[in-house]
RNA sequence: GCGCCAUUGGUGAAGUGGUUAACACGCUAGUUUGUGGCACUAGUAUGCAAGAGUUCGAUUCUCUUAUGACGCCCCA
């Protein structure tokens, strides 16, 4: 048998209902702050990730995925989604359209070749927003601000934000320096792994789990006392701005990110969710200044965000967050004869296109697999097709949750379905998800006798 | 790249070096000549991830590989 790939996923069923919901409030979010969505390349040229991620970053060095094409090209499965932003920003000269800054946003999946774990996979779907051309903190405040009201719109009630400043190049620089100066005659104390990022990484010591509690960490250089008075001023206009569009957020100076070209702001966004395992990180971002000038586009300031897709997925399911899903169907048609069963073949046409979500049988089930089969659809009204009716102009419809049928015209089969699922719409629509009626709070999709809740719907 | 645990039918799973691989759910059909969901009856893995080895004999022991779960590294 042809299994899939490792680390790979098949989202179906609900979990696809799931997805397509998220994506859905993905879009109109980044609809409202008035990003264009934006479709990249899958792979790119290996060089565009080399030059724009950053030689020494492990995701370039060992967790590409490379291959040649049979025209011998060097092409690489894209591993994050800014650098082909970026490429395709420089390429189509978007740095000419008069309408700067340019707030784009993408969803799409990325590929690292990594041992799969909980929150962690081969295959991975991000979605992430870029504004290129624009310096201006105000900027960098309401990618921040975007990305947690996505958060919200979705129902995630404790999420926390994490921000940094790295400062400019030169804030930067000196502070790697004083970092390895501080750490460097006492690297020996340390663990394993930290002596080995001294010099690959020493901003990352600082993350180190083993040694967290360790004195010399506790006390050791923060970026913030090593930006230089402009970066300073840049991160408080920044948080100041923060306040002003109302988000939560703690300055962790430890916040690191994992690519080469960040500066100035930093940020993470984790999900406190119980059981979510120790990949807890929903998304992160930052700006990148340099980036459009080191892949030879004219310097342009710019600030990002991803965001894992499957993560949002569990934490929205961890937290058992309500969603409104269309879960069932309108109406399901049976038959047991030739004659009926063409008839149910034309009239599903007919209700499809009249905006029911309608069903059938395919398979030769007998009447009472049918029923069953209607039950597993969750069909709300179902249909017997039976020919003396039809010869009558009428059809029997059953309300299935109730279980009363009805002997009613063909003629008014459509003003019927449309009566009855339109009165009760306003029951199953509700997306409420602070339910707040006696009935334990399940009103929306559970039978409950209790009045309303706090969205003001009326539930019977 | 490293570590640890796992892999039995559609699903959840029990199990043992040796006759027909338990049980439950599900599914299909019948009892019920076209209206089910209850009940009863019958059917439902020539198979225990793949390959190799040990053995008279392996699903059960060993090794290799694959995949999954979790953790480390790294990172979203």
């Amino acid at each position: 048998m042809i299994q899939k790939q490792k680390g790979c996923n098949d989202i179906k069923g609900y979990e696809a209902k799931v997805w397509k919901y998220v994506e859905a409030v993905i879009d109109a979010t980044m609809e409202k702050y008035n990003y264009n969505y934006i479709r990249t390349p899958l792979f790119e040229a290996t060089e565009l990730f080399h030059r724009g991620i950053g030689e020494s970053t492990d995701i370039v060095t060992k967790e590409t995925y490379d291959f040649e094409d049979r025209g011998g090209r060097k092409i690489t499965l894209r591993p994050e989604g800014t650098a082909g932003v970026v490429r395709s920003y420089i390429e189509d000269k978007m740095y000419g359209d008069p309408t700067q800054p340019v707030k784009v946003y993408y969803n799409g999946t990325m590929y690292r070749y990594e041992r799969p774990q909980s929150g962690r996979d081969r295959e991975l779907t991000q979605f992430g927003m870029e504004v290129l051309g624009s310096d201006d903190p105000l900027s960098d405040a309401e990618v921040i601000s975007l990305a947690v009201n996505i958060y919200k719109m979705l129902g995630l009630k404790e999420i926390k934000v994490n921000i940094n400043s790295l400062g400019d190049a030169e804030s930067r620089n000196n502070y790697r320096e004083a970092l390895i100066n501080y750490f460097k005659p006492r690297i020996g104390e340390l663990c394993e792994d930290c002596q080995s990022r001294l010099e690959k990484n020493p901003l990352r010591i600082l993350d180190c789990k083993v040694d967290s509690e360790h004195e010399l960490l506790k006390n050791a250089p923060k970026t913030i006392d090593y930006l230089n008075d402009e970066s300073k001023e840049r991160f408080d206009s920044v948080k100041e701005y923060l306040d002003i569009l109302g988000v939560n957020y703690e300055v962790n100076p430890n916040i690191v990110r994992g690519l080469d070209y960040y500066n100035h702001t930093v940020f993470e966004i984790e999900a406190k969710v119980e059981g979510f395992g120790s990949n807890n990180v929903l998304g992160g971002g930052g700006r990148y200044n340099g980036l459009v000038g080191q892949l030879d586009g004219p310097d342009t300031p710019c600030i990002g965000f991803a965001s894992g897709i499957g993560r949002l997925v569990k934490a929205l399911e961890l937290e058992k967050v309500k969603m409104p899903l269309v879960l069932d169907i309108d109406l399901f048609l049976m038959y047991v004869n030739e004659d009926e069963k063409k008839y149910a073949a034309y009239l599903s046409q007919e209700l499809r296109m009249a905006g029911f979500i309608v069903d059938t049988e395919y398979v030769g089930r007998g009447l009472k697999a049918q029923f069953k089969q209607a039950d597993r659809l969750n069909a709300k009204y179902i249909a017997v097709l039976n020919s003396e009716d039809l010869n009558n102009n009428e059809i029997k419809i059953k309300n299935n949750r109730t279980k009363e049928e009805e002997t009613i015209s063909l003629d008014a089969l459509i003003y019927y379905l449309d009566e009855k699922l339109n009165a009760s719409d306003e029951y199953d629509d509700c997306t409420c998800s602070d339910l707040e009626c006696n009935c334990g709070g399940d009103c929306c999709h559970d039978e409950c006798e209790h009045e309303h809740c706090s969205c003001g719907h009326h539930h019977e």
